[in-house]
DNA sequence: AGTTTGCCTGTTAAAATTTAACACTTGCTA
DNA sequence: TAGCAAGTGTTAAATTTTAACAGGCAAACT
């Protein structure tokens, strides 16, 4: 995400939204897709409050319900240490498990996908006997830019 | 945690968390130990509601502000994803990072430290040139026990 | 075409969760 | 013993999330 030209991002998640709803026999309502839009203007977390502001239609359970359905559906994140959602980067992938890295200074997220750190934690999950179905990594933390800046 | 001697898991945590406030020069107060208490009646997740209901005072700024002092102390654990508390069993070590295990059948949460799959995931960042201050890892699925208990 | 069906929306509230504000108390210490 | 910082009690309020239910809309059947 560092650096991106933000007009592909948004519409190649568009594209890929698009095709999620079909492969899942849903749609891409207005409003789904106006939570989705909302989302994408940044790579930024936003809280649920902060989405509902800027949608056409403000009321909460329209807001709600449309980011219950795109988490489900694998196309946004809930970030849970801060109570807030993100497009997801890799959903084309719905089995991914995405490691967010978090700027607490500027506040945008990234995404990556740690194969070698997730396979040691479910490594470490199995020893225990522990049979892992939802994964969350969340690093908050100062992101390349910030640190360029402040030093 | 499994299979623990849990008399024994409670004085040894009230004991830790007597000495982390002596050495923070904070009071291991009666609210604070109202509310830690509670929580380490066992080794599942509480909402701040479901403490509050136990508490002698059962104001919500009481709760929650013993609750956000023994969280920044380092004696108990925010579980984001199910926005619950659980006792931290490695309070000992204030800079550990623990992996979550959260059994969404018995509720009970067990805390890894997997020191390696934890340097893959700071390696992995420091790829991005992130810079991270806290971690959290959590898992959902089946302990032990419950695996045993269905198959 | 008309009708059923299931998904999705609109709307009205209400419940649940978290925080603000401020006066007061308590234990330390200068 | 007065002053200070940490911690409490109390009253509300703000914020966040959910329930409930009537209505609309698009694909699927007859
Ligand atoms: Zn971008
Ligand atoms: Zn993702
Ligand atoms: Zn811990
Ligand atoms: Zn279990």
């Amino acid at each position: 995400m560092t650096n991106c030209d933000h007009t592909l991002c948004k519409t190649s998640a568009l594209k890929e939204a698009e095709r999620v709803c079909e492969q899942l026999g849903a749609r891409f309502t207005d409003q789904r897709r106006n939570v989705f839009e909302i989302l994408w203007q940044s790579h930024k977390a936003m809280t649920a409050a902060d989405i509902m502001n800027e949608m056409t239609n403000k009321q909460p359970p329209i807001t709600y319900r449309a980011l219950e359905f795109l988490k489900k559906s694998g196309l946004i994140h809930h970030v849970t240490s801060l109570n807030a959602y993100v497009g997801c980067i890799h959903a084309k992938d719905p089995n991914h498990i995405g490691q967010l890295l978090i700027c607490t200074n500027c506040h945008n997220i990234d995404e990556i996908e740690p194969k070698k750190a997730v396979s040691e934690l479910i490594k470490a999950a199995k020893n225990q006997d522990f049979t892992p179905s939802l994964t969350h990594i969340e690093m908050l933390g100062i992101c390349k830019t910030c640190n360029n800046a402040t030093s």
